[in-house]
DNA sequence: GTACACGTTAAACCTAACTTGAAGGTCAAG
DNA sequence: CTTGACCTTCAAGTTAGGTTTAACGTGTAC
């Protein structure tokens, strides 16, 4: 039986934006106090939990929305969670793979010497840089 | 010598994120036709496809700002941006990681079997999830 | 000479994801 | 019985990164 301060803190996120998320239908206290106080359970910890996991991968609430809708509705939505899972496991992927192509550009021009510019070139970090995109 | 549109298709940008572009100080045509035309030279193409890669990374067109100012100011500030470098290298080093712990929950997740929900349990999907976070 | 694409400006609008403020009620401590 | 931390609602503000609109000039093709 958690106040809204309570979850927020387990949850490393303000009371503000646990209500913004109540408005847009994300997560809902189990009730009321006598006070008209959210109250809320463990489950809703977990649940937010997971939404900032997901956030923090670069889901949108927006997406992450239908997971839970489902998720709520019984038992055989999660073949359907599974399906919207596994696409934005091949979204993830490919961030990974974008990263890695950006990191190993960074770690060549990092290789290369300082106070050196070639002619013609502003600065040869953003000249090399974008070489390798055109 | 190419206008706002040329540079624009080169690019994959419209027109109106480059005029926002140079609001924020980002990029500035070379000069002004005699039609009040913006002109941009190929140096514009690169620096803009430069900005879009770092914006891939997921940096800010705040934090490109200073690579491109010390960029502009001659020979020395290339050390500095590669300190900036540095910096960002390690952020996408943990992007990365992160991203990578998340692909393997979910992938985890997708391996189970659907539709044997476990008492308890909303969804195996978000509980499983939510697991590893706490 | 009239479409039609392209350019100019300034200002308003947009989405995401919150935060902040105003105006007020609640609760525990001293 | 007041102080301070915490809660309520609703509305408005914030930041990023643009887009859209209005009102207008330009350049080219038929």
């Amino acid at each position: 039986m958690l106040t809204i301060g309570h979850v927020a803190r387990r949850v490393g996120v303000r009371p503000s934006a646990i209500r913004y998320y109540e408005t847009q239908g994300m997560v809902r206290p189990t009730g009321r106090g006598p006070n008209g106080y959210r109250i809320y359970t463990n489950e809703a910890v977990k649940l937010l939990l997971f939404v900032k996991r997901a956030q923090s991968l670069g889901i949108t609430l927006r997406e992450i929305k239908p997971l839970l809708n489902l998720a709520s509705q019984g038992q055989p939505p999660c073949g359907h969670v599974k399906q919207l899972a596994r696409t934005h496991l091949q979204q993830i992927d490919e961030k990974i793979r974008e990263l890695q192509t950006l990191r190993n550009v960074l770690r060549a021009l990092l290789r290369r010497k300082v106070g050196r510019p070639h002619a013609n070139e502003i600065c040869p970090m953003i000249e090399r840089s974008t070489a390798k995109v055109e």
